[in-house]
DNA sequence: CTCATTTTGGATCGCACAGTCAAGTAAGGA
DNA sequence: TCCTTACTTGACTGTGCGATCCAAAATGAG
């Protein structure tokens, strides 16, 4: 619809690096404490541009959760797909957000907070932080089927179960950090959980 | 100062009870979303009468969050000492916590609420949520200590790493029950968690 | 150039919010 | 009984919010 007809003036900002702009915000301040000014000030444009880009706050916030998952869900799974062993693949995910929830801004999880935020209580944004989790369980699952089999895990591992208690336990890493735990409390809590699962 | 002269009209609202109530308010909502009307009809209480009792918004909610430790804490507390093993007393809590959360509000625990509502932004409260926090992990690796001696526990633990690994466990299966877990999933989390501390 | 369309900034609306004020009211001491 | 005190009640204020509107400037296609 804009294509077959004359052109008029071309968008002047990246739509993308707003997105991931507001995001930021997002996930340091939550959704109520973010003010739309803020929103504008770190997206760099202005207010209608925002409104016509984005529709209204609550859409950009849904789309900057959205674009978290996709981009520390690909991150994830790139980390757990490379390293040699999947329990040490996914000791590694446990170690990575211990050690860069401590370098970084301690913002925790985007997803986290936004549960913890809302609950039940808004059954869209639900629905996209439990899409993520089911991704995570299925795969952590096939990780660990796998390690068991290579006899790094222990043998009598539900790895539905484990599955459950590794995102679990990811969970409370991101929000320990956000409590701005040191990075010797992050360390110690993935290193005991992974020692949990191995076999003797 | 309100008993040697003369004495004016008697309060007509129970203040513990009122503060209760407006915890409840505050673990459901969080702190922004709560707004000062919906908790003054939650505490059954008149505008003025709030600020005259509590001061403001933020000093209920402190009170709250005060009051919200205690009770709970001193549950735990009890729970822990009065089990008969200490590695099934700790089980006895992670399990209490993956069932009470179960019920129809999935309120999670408001200290974790807390703490990702406000990061580190507000120091007060992260004092408050801190104290609660080192409470439970001397607790903890107190009783992981006697278990590990009573040979329960595997004894190459680190009863302290293992203390922080259990609190925060303890804060993921708060925020997986906040977020609409299944009583399965809650129950897995809390099983798989302290079956790797167990001794083989 | 001309026109269609978008950006941009300012002005403003309506609303909900936390917090305040003042008048009314009840309890107890003298 | 009357007076002092302070609790209760409801109306009120100022502020900041998200969202909308408007008009001028900008820009590319025809």
């Amino acid at each position: 619809m804009t294509s077959f007809m004359c052109m008029a003036r071309t968008k002047e900002f990246d739509r993308d690096q707003a997105l991931r702009r507001a995001m930021e915000v997002f996930w340091d301040r939550g959704y109520e404490a973010a003010s739309t000014e803020e929103l504008l000030a770190a997206m760099g444009i202005g207010r209608q541009s925002m409104y016509n880009a984005f529709g209204d706050k609550r859409r950009l916030y849904l789309e900057a959760l959205r674009h978290y998952q996709a981009e520390y869900g690909a991150d994830m799974f790139e980390r757990l797909s490379g390293a040699g062993s999947p329990l040490s693949a996914l000791a590694g995910v446990l170690l990575e957000v211990a050690r860069q929830s401590d370098d970084e801004r301690r913002r925790g999880c985007m997803a986290v907070n936004a549960t913890t935020e809302f609950g039940r209580s808004d059954q869209e944004i639900g629905a996209i932080v439990d899409s993520g989790t089911s991704l995570c369980h299925t795969a952590y699952a096939r990780m660990l089927a796998e390690a068991k089999r290579r006899g790094e895990a222990r043998p009598d591992l539900d790895e539905r179960a484990a599955a459950r208690f590794l995102h679990s336990t990811l969970v409370g890493l991101r929000v320990s950090a956000r409590s701005g735990a040191a990075p010797e409390v992050l360390h110690d809590i993935a290193t005991v959980a992974i020692d949990g699962l191995r076999a003797p």
